[in-house]
DNA sequence: GAAAAACTTGACCAAAAAGTCAGTTTTTGA
DNA sequence: TCAAAAACTGACTTTTTGGTCAAGTTTTTC
């Protein structure tokens, strides 16, 4: 799922496993690094010299692995992506809507929280125009809604929850609990917080389930 | 309001009015200019020159009225705070909850929609940690959360809305408002639109309101 | 065990961009 | 009308930084 186009300097035979790992080990190595460099400073405030200084690596062993910055970019934005899928798999037409809802809200708070930086990274390249985001993965994102639009209007047809739309009432769970990770500079000083702690995390699931579960109780 | 600790190369004496108009007028049009890129591109990703060009002035002429980046990158965050200043009026003791809440919803996102440029200057800014945004202008925000939390646990007090967090609340409600111009990229993917129309505002402030006016409604 | 592939790295380069400055022109106040 | 203040500007400098390269070392393959 990593370099689907990766031209890079050696294309590496099939092999079954315990080989080759020097690749991927650096390449994560260098990604992670990278991750928590773009997150606080940005595509263009980040300099390769000190990712590779992060990662505890020369520079040019650096390009050995990302031909350019824009493609080491692109790996980190890929992998925000890969890691959300997982987190979405709770909402199913199956269970119980607020069940649902409510393990959904607190699954992408949990990501977030978990990984503050892949977000912060993916939040300031999508507020920047994501001119930088390969189309294919903003059509990931878009089948990914589709769908769960879809599971969201079948409970609305059966009465299940009270009937408004389904897309915005998606966006409006994913700022909330985007806003925790992304904005938690601002989140704290609206709490009156050093840095958020568990605590404030459960409240703010609590808060915000408790309400959006209020505002979906069908007639109203 | 505007250039608090503005060094500048002179100090212009008092002057009822019409006068030293060159002055506010070009750090206006440079504010503007600058604005429209550093949301597009961020602080390091935008060059003078070409605020410079945008602004129609030579690049020398802009350091002669902003001394360095760093300077006019503030000059902008501060607008943004002044200009949410007014969109805050709305959410008053002596009001209607209800009433005012929706007033507050729509007044955010129309303010976000009036300006998306100054938003995402300040969202990017937030997601990379507030590192450049003055002390100042961080408790300026913090003092106008306090009194709105204020406002709204007096709601609760008197039983005219259900007893949860004022805090998160507020949070949420921002984070909504504004995913709709800093996300905007996103939101029209989720709603599979080119660009956000006028409807979808609309949509957008109706589902909402909807949704936590029904989730605020007392006894649940 | 040797050839080939994969990996590592210090030194280097060209371009970009923030910021400077000295000198010119325009505006202002009396 | 004129001197001083304010506004303006072309040309220059300095630092930073993405990216390259050629020469080496290690690992894999057969």
């Amino acid at each position: 799922m990593d370099g689907a186009g990766q031209k890079g300097p050696a294309r590496r035979r099939a092999k079954p496993d315990a080989e080759e790992r020097i690749r991927d080990r650096n390449r994560a190595l260098i990604r992670r690094a990278a991750t928590g460099i773009f997150a606080r400073k940005g595509f263009d405030g980040t300099r390769m010299a000190e990712i590779a200084e992060e990662a505890g690596l020369p520079k040019a062993n650096v390009y050995y692995y990302f031909a350019t910055k824009d493609d080491l970019y692109r790996a980190v934005l890929r992998q925000v992506l890969d890691g959300w899928t997982d987190a979405l798999e709770t909402l199913r037409a199956d269970r119980d809507p607020f069940e649902a809802i409510g393990d959904y809200v607190r699954a992408k708070l949990d990501y977030s929280r978990q990984n503050p930086d892949e977000s912060r990274v993916f939040a300031t390249e999508i507020v920047g125009g994501a001119r930088r985001l390969p189309p294919a993965d903003r059509q990931f994102m878009q089948e990914v809604t589709r769908r769960h639009a879809v599971v969201l209007e079948g409970w609305m047809e059966a009465g299940r929850i009270r009937r408004l739309s389904a897309r915005h009432l998606l966006i409006s769970i994913w700022a909330t609990t985007q806003y925790y990770s992304d904005f938690s500079t601002l989140a704290a000083d609206a709490l009156d917080r050093e840095i958020l702690s568990d605590r404030d995390y459960h409240d703010a699931t609590e808060t915000y389930t408790q309400m959006i579960i209020a505002g979906l109780r069908p007639r109203g």
